[in-house]
DNA sequence: GTCACATTTCAATAGGTTTTGAAGTATGAA
DNA sequence: TTCATACTTCAAAACCTATTGAAATGTGAC
């Protein structure tokens, strides 16, 4: 993950709509859902939907496959996880306060 | 930490003069740079710099104080640990992938 | 006080993002 | 083939963010 890359993944995840559509994503796990579904979750028409979907997408966070007339959307763990990592480690060079921060909440 | 801090957050991270900077004073560290430094660092005006610098302050991330005719901001990396605990937590339910990301890494 | 330096604030401009609704594409059912 | 459904794309408008350079503020030195 480069500089360009994560600044990407940052925009995306600067909106609330696009946030809520990660946390539902990611809560339904591998077997994704579908655009309507996350939709209305969400509360988005549509086209909003379809657009915060496709700025996700294009920067890697989620993927998406058709079945039928669906089209399915899932969250790509390890993209997440590569953020994190280089938020920790390229940006915060391991500081032990931020490290801390996930020990005391029981993250690792 | 809630969703709309989190947005606020990585709305700050989205740019890549705020993310250098961010850089550059997690490397300084508890001393902190001034305002003149960081601009320096990452070839920003004055202006320009103090405008990135306020958006990340607003937000939290970094902290200010003057000293003498200085100002001197370091990272608060409390704040920033935070955020990725809200990633891995909040948005990610401690998933094991996006987990195993950070271990492999040797992270945590 | 006057001056220089460090930084911020302001106003204008430029550029990017989000929303909306309408039109278009893709798939499957009848 | 015709129709309905699921979703995307497009163009316009609204909104937000970033850059610039000039002016303002705040601090210390003389």
């Amino acid at each position: 993950m480069n500089e360009a890359l994560a600044v990407a993944k940052f925009s995306a995840l600067a909106n609330t709509t696009r946030l809520r559509m990660l946390k539902f994503l990611v809560g339904v796990g591998e077997s994704g859902a579908s655009a309507g579904e996350v939709a209305e979750v969400v509360g988005a028409t549509p086209s909003r939907a379809s657009f915060h979907l496709s700025v996700m997408s294009e920067v890697g966070l989620i993927k998406s496959t058709r079945v039928s007339r669906y089209i399915t959307y899932y969250v790509d763990f390890a993209v997440v996880g590569d953020l994190i990592s280089y938020l920790m480690q390229d940006c915060c060079q391991n500081n032990k306060t931020v490290m801390d921060c996930c020990s005391v909440k029981n993250i690792c």
